[in-house]
DNA sequence: GAGTTCCATGCAACCGGTTGCATGTCAAGT
DNA sequence: ACTTGACATGCAACCGGTTGCATGGAACTC
């Protein structure tokens, strides 16, 4: 059979000290109430009883849990895991424990997921939600909630706009010499590559320098090789992908065809998730999941605090982090490719 | 203010159906105990307040939550996410929720983590722990434990055997002609770097060839790379490396000292996180942490229902995958090495 | 020295369910 | 017709804390 701790109560340690109940509850909830004596006789009592306030019953008489709930649509994208730790460190700072969901994209599934654990958290952060606006805002009504890249009045977000630092991207490009550069884009569906792009168009514009877009379906390191042949062949000097993990597909197919980054070639890649793990260490536009995260549980935790709901629309710029993938304009240098390719 | 669901009692719907709040709670928990007319009429009454039951008020009174916890040493290593992915599905098929914890490979916040999901889980699959054996022994003795890669008799556990794996790494290595490899050590806590030692250590001796080790601290990028000149210094013109990140780390340091992968020097990771993503393709030994995952929490659930605990030891076998940064031993490379660190 | 105030502590109700036992009813058994 | 038993339901205690209010004694005031 299993071994249970039995569970020492709180009447016990009350017994053992000579005290009330109470006066056990508020040795530890509100010390100032008792005399000092009093609360050092009953902490040494509960101290070697070894004692441990039961979370739950505490939970059920205050209507506090100390717990969040945090859901995320794919654990496994590495956007996520930094995000994850980081509003896990900010919980751990109040004494607050995590529950994790993962909805596997499926919107079904996070609605059930927000049920099951609406009992039992005192709020929720949701990440990038899956779900369509009025079951949001369905939840937002019967538990505080912070969104995570979700735009929508009334409810306090987080958002990443990645749009600043895809403007730094292409104008640290341009600074560099390159006239003509590349998008490799992400799936059509995704908001963030219509950000992306549509920021990228536009500073392109405005600086006076030809840009193109190469399709690569998926965000992934296949993808990104895979389009290495079209990406030369627009005759760019320079790319900037839909992510990291599309760059690094880039940066192998490059390497592949003996072109050195970034000396012949520079690339830029989204999301910062590869951090400067790749060899040469990837040029990137910053993500911030980890401030996201942290700022996310940090709203929130004001939220409980204060009982009070505020508007608030916390906007994270990006910014873009040089690493070694950029470097000035080679001359001649697109002939040069076209020839090779 | 922040709006609150009120919440629907038991009682409520009670007096709504004109029963006793137990036939309400047997309606939900035990309907045969009642005539199929009366839960009819209480389930209508329930659904048409909106009741739901009070996850937090049950777990009060039966003991079962509902809840199990995870801990992991780092969610940011890649390692991981795929099996608390995993770890999530399979609690998710019996209507459990996971509570995440993050220890920063800090065995103090691991016990700090332990004690605080204690009284609100049902039971804890602790991955890779960092703590002492007796300190999860003292824990597997107050709740239901199952430990991921870590081998404590008595504990039910899932391992991954990664010797299996490392033993087919060293096989191939000493087939291309490789006498000296060495290994890229993690951190001497961990359960798999010692199997992983030890497993090349056996394997190196049996086939005759030297081995050396290297230590890395950490498992990381940045380990696998300040660990560079140390196994050039050891002469070693092959290595294994204790996980894919720190292989990363090291392929990184090796193209910045101009040594190419695998014409001047074999290298080989563990885990297989980084799937073909680095340049070149890492040869890699499987990790099968997905599978560790979701048999750890299947295992666990069943030892909440029949409250009793069998000693498992679960082995999941690993193999190699081979891909592209080992290759033939080059003549006299060792020499040529040391000459340029 | 009597009245007042203050503070430490205890009492008991409550949070929202579950569950062992008692009770009442109705049908079957003799 | 009377006992017996099965079954549906209610009562009340309990899970382990928290908290508003009552109480009693010490200290303080005049």
């Amino acid at each position: 059979m299993i071994k249970r701790a039995k569970g020492v109560t709180i009447s016990q340690v009350a017994e053992a000290a000579g005290v009330a109940r109470s006066s056990v509850s508020r040795a530890f909830t509100r010390p100032d109430m008792l005399s000092p004596e009093t609360v050092e006789r009953i902490m040494k009592t509960a101290e070697s009883l070894g004692y441990v306030p039961n979370h739950t019953a505490r939970a059920l008489s205050t209507g506090r849990h100390g717990n969040i709930g945090l859901i995320v649509p794919d654990i496994a994208n590495p956007f996520f895991p930094p995000m994850i730790q980081a509003a896990q460190l900010e919980a751990d700072r109040s004494d607050f424990c995590i529950f994790l969901g993962n909805t596997e994209e499926n919107p079904k599934q996070e609605d059930k997921l927000v049920g099951r654990f609406a009992s039992q958290v005192e709020g929720l952060v949701l990440a990038s939600p899956r779900l369509s606006d009025e079951r949001i805002r369905a939840h937002a009504s019967q538990l505080p909630l912070v969104l995570i890249n979700r735009d929508l009045d009334g409810i306090p977000r987080v958002l990443i706009d990645s749009g600043s630092g895809v403007r730094e991207a292409v104008e640290h490009l341009v600074k560099l010499g390159h006239s003509k550069i590349a998008y490799v884009s992400g799936p059509s569906t995704s908001w963030s590559n219509k950000q992306r792009r549509s920021a990228m168009r536009s500073a392109a514009s405005s600086l006076g320098i030809a840009m193109e877009t190469v399709p690569a379906v998926l965000p992934s390191y296949k993808s990104g090789r895979n389009a290495v042949g079209a990406i030369l062949a627009t005759g760019a000097t320079a790319a900037v992908a839909f992510d990291d993990l599309t760059a690094q597909g880039v940066l192998a197919g490059l390497a592949e065809k003996r072109i050195s980054v970034p000396s012949d070639f520079s690339l830029i890649g989204c999301d910062d998730v590869l951090g400067a793990v790749t060899y040469p260490a990837l040029t990137s536009v910053s993500n911030r999941s980890m401030e996201a995260g942290r700022v996310a549980v940090s709203l929130l935790l004001d939220m409980l605090q204060s009982r009070a709901v505020r508007d608030v629309r916390y906007v994270l710029e990006t910014h873009l982090v040089i690493r070694e993938t950029t470097a000035l304009q080679p001359k001649n240098s697109s002939e040069s490719f076209t020839a090779r390719v």
